[in-house]
DNA sequence: ATATTATTCAACTATCACATTGTATAGTTG
DNA sequence: CAACTATACAATGTGATAGTTGAATAATAT
């Protein structure tokens, strides 16, 4: 029975599938999938985000390139990866939830994270969207310029949190600011509502990034402005 | 930086998220999923299935459920376990799309495996779905009971393959047969294609689960009939 | 050509996961 | 309550994977 073709068939299909599993099966390469969920980078520029050796980066985007879940290609001296199909970006946002759901783990964890930080707590989602949408706020994409240039929030400026401080004064007082990032666990938004908050500005966190917004039919804008 | 606070907090996190990796990084533990998506069963249940020893089966079977994946509950001498979310069966369906559409080995050994074997293409499945929504078509669920029971598709009749054989005079021979099991993978339902095509039977093979026409629209009948 | 830089490869060690066994536990039957 | 069965758990050997180091490769710049 067990050298059946039907079972070398289910044997062969579910080895495939298992690639991918594979592919997410380290934080490393999760956390390289979701730099790269907001924009193609090198080697190098993954290695320093995500603190690893570049030796260690380059083996896990060889794993996560022989699962097909990243391209690669090659410009002068680097070497730059990208998301190799939009899918994967579901994919990534499918186990996100589901380990949101089930893993009381992470609540806790961003908990204990956020615990003593004022007003991080969640504000109302849909009617902030729906005010972002609308223009009524000043929205600001805190993330590295290469992130916002691959796609942003339609009428959001770039202020990557490295240059808030001396940007300060081109924001509104006036007006609320909302600030994102990558999405809920990324902190750099974190940082920069903190930031603002302690120099007297109305500021708010969105928790959601780019890709989770177009999923909610909000359209991308790409380019420098 | 990489004690500061936000490091730990990031590797906590993609610590948690890599445990959902780890549980789908083994294609046994992907079968078992498939199998446990279609209905709750028993370790020595889904151990026969599977070809896996008991032992084997129990802890992969404890593998997913420390990533929350399933869940067990104990019914006198058996331990029953089920798939503890809808989400699990949401993020098992991404997972097979993104492998399908990346991975070409897997077309080419589903390929490899229905060559030879008449008339297996594909056919016009919105069409079909529609006929079979319609009712304009007879309907045969070929796998175990136990998953006819747990959700079927309205109307259709419970079939198991092994039963086929001795039920073929209680078929139309006028109408067109159509025969479904638990996805595009699961061999039971070429295999009862080929039998009533080989008795004269007009039949063809809906290659989708009773889940995938869920996320169509279809709705699932549940219980004996 | 040579030096420089980014990336990959190779070798090594430590750790982790797998499947196989055998054993323990817990329910059920006699 | 003893015997039995299904399931879970533990220990073992084996193989795969991770991270480190240092060398090799390849594309540019000098």
């Amino acid at each position: 029975m067990s050298f059946s073709p039907n079972r070398q068939f289910k044997d062969a299909i579910y080895e495939q599938f298992a690639r991918i599993g594979k592919a997410l099966a380290h934080p490393s390469r999760l956390e390289l999938l979701d730099l790269l969920s907001q924009a193609d980078r090198t080697v190098e520029a993954l290695g320093r985000e995500t603190g690893l050796s570049v030796a260690s980066t380059s083996q896990h985007l060889q794993a996560l390139k022989s699962a097909r879940l990243v391209e690669a290609e090659k410009h002068g001296l680097y070497v730059t990866y990208r998301i190799a199909d939009p899918l994967v970006r579901d994919l990534l946002a499918t186990l996100r939830v589901l380990a949101e759901h089930r893993l009381a783990e992470i609540e806790h964890t961003t908990r204990r994270f956020l615990d003593g930080r004022e007003g991080m707590e969640s504000v109302d989602k849909a009617q902030l969207l729906e005010r972002v949408k609308a223009g009524e706020v000043t929205v600001l994409d805190v993330r590295p310029p290469e992130e916002y240039h691959a796609g942003h929030v339609p009428g959001a400026i770039s202020v990557p949190l490295a240059e808030l401080e001396q940007r300060l004064a081109t924001l509104p007082r006036d007006q609320e600011i909302v600030a994102y990032c990558r999405g809920p666990y990324c902190v750099l938004s974190i940082q920069a509502v903190e930031l603002l908050r302690a120099r007297g500005f109305k500021a708010v966190r969105l928790e959601d990034s780019v890709y989770d917004l177009q999923t909610r039919g909000l359209p991308i804008a790409v380019g420098r402005e």
